[in-house]
DNA sequence: CTAATGACTCGAT
DNA sequence: AATCGAGCCATTA
C-alpha cells in the first residue's frame, strides 16, 4: 500500500503527476529549479505548486526531489527531507559539488525542462 | 465560500 | 548589495 497523494485525490493528481514526470526525467548529474519546472507547466501551475507537489512527492522513491532546487541553487526543500543530510549527500552522490547548502556551479549543471525537452 | 500558508520568483526601493 | 512587497495557484482549515 503504497500513499501516493496522487492516489488521494483525483484532482491534484493531474497536476502532481506532470510535476514528477518532469523531475523523474532530470539525467543524473543535473539539477532544476521549481521555477523551470513551473514554466514547463505552463499556467498549470506556479514555483510554489512545484513545491507543494514535491512535498507529497518526497515519499516517492522514483522522484529524485533532491535534484530540485530554488533558482539560486539553494537546498531549500532540503528540511523536508527524512534527514538534510541526505539530500546534500545525494547530489555529491551525483559528482554535484554542495557547501553550505549551496550548489557549486549550479549554472553548470542546470538543466531547463524546456530546453531539454521543448 | 473565505482566510491563511507554502520546497518560489521577480521587480522596486 | 540588501530588504520588502506582490504575484503566482493549489491545499488545508
Amino acid at each position: 500500500m503504497k500513499k501516493n497523494p496522487s492516489e488521494y485525490n483525483s484532482s491534484k493528481r493531474n497536476f502532481f503527476e506532470d510535476v514528477y514526470e518532469v523531475v523523474k526525467l532530470i539525467p543524473p548529474g543535473s539539477v532544476s529549479s521549481y521555477g523551470a519546472i513551473a514554466k514547463y507547466l505552463g499556467a498549470k501551475g506556479s514555483a510554489r505548486m512545484v513545491g507543494w507537489a514535491m512535498n507529497s512527492a518526497h515519499s516517492l522513491d522514483d522522484v529524485p526531489a533532491h535534484r530540485v532546487v530554488n533558482r539560486n541553487g539553494l537546498l531549500t526543500g532540503k528540511h523536508h527531507f527524512p534527514s538534510p543530510n541526505e539530500m546534500q549527500k545525494r547530489l555529491e552522490a551525483e559528482g554535484i559539488t554542495v557547501e553550505n547548502d549551496k550548489i557549486i556551479g549550479f549554472d553548470d549543471c542546470f538543466w531547463d525542462p524546456v530546453s531539454a525537452l521543448s
